[in-house]
DNA sequence: CAAGGTAACCATACGGTGTAAGGTTGTCAA
DNA sequence: TTGACAACCTTACACCGTATGGTTACCTTG
């Protein structure tokens, strides 16, 4: 009976981190919904049930991948100003939770927080609180910034286009004939504004964050000015 | 000559849109997991294929229960300062997305905007363009309002509790012993700010609404002050 | 009344899912 | 050589969405 599979084999390779590192390669390539343990299984080499030898169930995979997310955002900056700090944490968010559009989805479910998602949010307050901010203030500023960061990102992930060109073809498409008449205003919006040849929507991004950090350097202004009493 | 829809038996008398109906009385209730073709089949006494008489398949009865959101969030209220009528639909949204739990990870896989939303849209745009604010702004505005809204919702919905017991009895077990060195600034804030009785997560909405709808009527009065030029 | 058309409904089946239970193999320590 | 043990595989179960193809119960027409 053939005994000697032999080659000594890659056996011993497969480790939670590996499971997860390919299952976020698996939910950026093909999209959270083909995400399978059977298909997870077959790309690391091997059956489907030898996965549970690693991790414990598909959510523990799910939640592996929400960690090296908010690991992959990294930490703050030190040493700029806070409006800087702030805008430097906003930018990685963006461009982590834009390259993971599955990630964002992955938030809502799960309800634990990580070590990293609670490292980040601790750099946050010491942030805010050594540049003057009140312990309510900075978590009102933690809040509100979080709060515009994933609300701007998750409608950039539900456009239903790329770039500037496939959105004038879903514009037009979708503001088509009678349509015009039915909401005249986002009809001149799309023809006045967003269509006009260089308009991104990531631009937007900056035009929402900048207002926010205004309002923030004034009630740290206010705040500082009077003392509490 | 209408045909007779005689009420002879009660066959005819499932619809599209009771399905979607009691589709998310079923999301409401057991968590947008557990709703499957079979079970509202089921609940509607019928067996899980006769659905597709009325409906193309599962993501059309999806697309319905998101309609269905936005027309409960129903539209802008007259007559009335421009911050007022923002306020108002703010507070519509939240209420109805934290009513229906799933609907805000709904939207992130629908693409294609109903006319409800549309609507919605347009009002907004309307509502802006009538109180003085260009066009550009008026869509940054909607930007930076949705975001902040839909953000909101998403970490309050993610929230591992539901009133302020039980926040203090899971931001202990989460800040328990070695945790309150490893975030100190986390923990000075959960001792401090949010354990105090009467804290809501809730009230945070307000703050940050506010913020962002004083740093919008200053974007108003510049604009108005200086004519474009 | 009878006949036929048709919309509503049901039964069966297929290929997928996560995972419980138990069998098999390869490696190392004693 | 033996025994332990982890890694791995096979099988099975209950569920999913839905394609296919009956089967009913009604309405319209003669």
């Amino acid at each position: 009976m053939a005994k000697a599979k032999s080659n000594t084999t890659e056996r011993g390779q497969i480790t939670r981190d590996r499971a997860v590192a390919q299952a976020i390669v698996i939910a950026d390539r093909d999209g959270m919904d083909s995400l399978s343990m059977r298909k997870l299984a077959t790309e690391l080499g091997v059956e489907a049930m030898s996965l549970y030898h690693h991790v414990a169930n598909k959510t523990d995979i799910l939640d592996g991948m929400v960690d090296v997310v908010f690991t992959e955002i990294g930490s703050l900056p030190a040493n700029v100003p806070w409006q800087d700090a702030m805008r430097a944490r906003a930018d990685a968010m963006r461009a982590v939770l834009r390259s993971h559009p599955w990630a964002l989805g992955l938030l809502e479910s799960r309800t634990t927080p990580g070590s990293a998602t609670l490292q980040q949010h601790d750099d946050v307050l010491r942030c805010l609180s050594e540049a003057g901010f009140s312990l309510a203030d900075a978590a009102h500023a933690l809040a509100l910034l979080d709060s515009y960061i994933y609300g701007f990102i998750l409608q950039e992930i539900t456009l239903p286009f790329e770039n500037s060109e496939e959105l004038v073809d879903v514009a037009d498409s979708i503001l088509a004939a009678q349509a015009a008449q039915a909401y005249p205003y986002l009809t001149e919006m799309a023809r006045g504004h967003i269509m006009q040849a260089g308009y991104s929507f990531g631009t937007e991004f900056g035009y929402g964050l900048e207002l926010i950090l205004a309002g923030l350097t004034s009630v740290r202004a206010a705040e500082n000015a009077e003392p509490p009493g």
